[in-house]
DNA sequence: ATAAACTATTCCGTAACGTCAAAGTCAAGA
DNA sequence: TCTTGACTTTGACGTTACGGAATAGTTTAT
């Protein structure tokens, strides 16, 4: 059985632009080209469509879909460990941004005019950091914006001895990888010392910790070239290390 | 006091192409440019880039933020409650998703195995993203964002009875298209009949029924492994025979 | 034969910038 | 004064996953 282009996307309910495109991208290309230019799709096409759909209903990437249905041994389980902890983060970011809202409203809604703009505006960004201004600027050129965006809430109340005991904490803790990254060994004891360094700096931040958490930071520093950057600046090759050790501790 | 755009982009935090950028789309204009056609902001430029930042912290577009500083009486109250709002239906799509990696994640590690009733889930699923995809944008722009919540309420929290209806209507299904099967006639009144009933099924799910619609599910059957495998448990090559016999249905 | 329906390939636009590249500007030391 | 180095400018392309439009060729139906 073949189908024309208009056929599959009515089938599927996709456009035929966005079937067009994944034939541009190589995500799915029908299964031969009559000699009029026409694309023509067989069964297996709307089999791999059907996967494409499933994939994508969970948040894939094109980009990763693409990876899982050319790479046959693909590893679905890293891979879908890792897509699970990227939507924790940015579940965690929305939850920031909600709270941040409400707030705003309320203040809103209650003791300020809205005639008084300015006014407003002042009082608002007093509300949202106060304590921010006074430590985030150096945070943030310190370890990174997640840092602070993230735990927004937490960093606010944070103290300024508790400041003091996190940079003696990463201080050490940027010691401890480095000599662990000389051994080479992410389960050895260093690697595993260094993790819980960075576990108890993380605690300051988050107080909630868990190991899904910390296993995903493991995940973000790699992935963000913020957080890249700041650990190979201890070795080359440095936050891969790093991140095979979070997995040794944190499956302990 | 002055300020070049590299001073103010290190007091902020804030790139030099992102302010460049905030010139072009006159978001934040400098107070004036030098002849030699470098940018120069003063002490205002400071306050409205502060401004400008607590919004984005807040997850409001660059746009609205905009209008936020140039509409003298923006009505804060209702652009808030909107934010709000669309922040919520992110999160709650957020929550979806997440479920639904940590199900899979499940059945990859073999945790638990697809059962029906999560299969069954699982479509249902996502027949209202279909519905939401295909009508949802329409229905919404015709009268409102309630009619479509409401309606994807429908389909998400089906009742038990209905459930149990949809159950009852399965088994009572499979054991016709098993007769039909035996007759050999995707055409025959046993196969019709089956046709009928596997409609009735559909309705419960997705109200917006069309013969297009079952055509194409016709395929999805053959293709998707795990609705293909529960077909073939009935009789092998009961799920060609099906598709057959549903093309005779919707051709009438 | 001609119109209707279908299809193809560009190209522009989206949000909010990052990242070069080429070229002009400014302050300071030799 | 000349040159070096730090700083700045304006493009222009890349990013995601397509939507939409323009233009031109193909197939099908009457």
């Amino acid at each position: 059985m073949e189908y024309s282009i208009n056929k599959l996307s009515k089938m599927s309910g996709i456009s035929t632009r966005t079937l067009r495109y994944y034939d541009e991208i190589a995500l799915l290309k029908p299964v031969r080209v009559a000699s009029s230019g026409y694309r023509i799709y067989g069964r297996k096409e709307i089999d791999t469509l059907q996967q494409i759909l499933f994939y994508k209903e969970l948040g894939f990437s094109l980009d990763k879909i693409k990876k899982f249905l050319t790479a046959p041994d693909f590893d679905m389980e890293t891979a879908f460990n890792h897509h699970l902890v990227e939507l924790l983060n940015q579940r965690e970011r929305l939850d920031g941004l909600i709270d941040n809202v409400k707030k705003s409203l309320a203040a809103i809604k209650g003791e300020i005019t809205m005639s008084d703009k300015e006014k407003f505006a002042a009082f608002a960004q007093r509300l949202v950091d106060e304590n921010e201004r006074k430590y985030g600027a150096e945070i943030r050129a310190k370890y990174g914006d997640g840092t602070v965006d993230a735990s927004n809430e937490r960093v606010r109340g944070i103290t300024k001895e508790q400041y003091e005991r996190a940079k003696r904490l990463n201080t050490k803790f940027e010691e401890t990888l480095k000599s662990a990254f000389a051994t080479g060994d992410p389960a050895g004891e260093l690697a595993q010392k260094a993790c819980e360094l960075h576990k108890q700096w993380l605690c300051i931040f988050y107080p909630n910790y868990s190991k899904e958490y910390h296993l995903g930071l493991g995940e973000l520093y790699i992935s963000d070239e913020r957080f890249k950057t700041n650990y190979e600046k201890l070795a080359a090759g440095c936050t891969e290390f790093f991140r095979e050790a979070i997995n040794v501790f944190c499956k302990e």
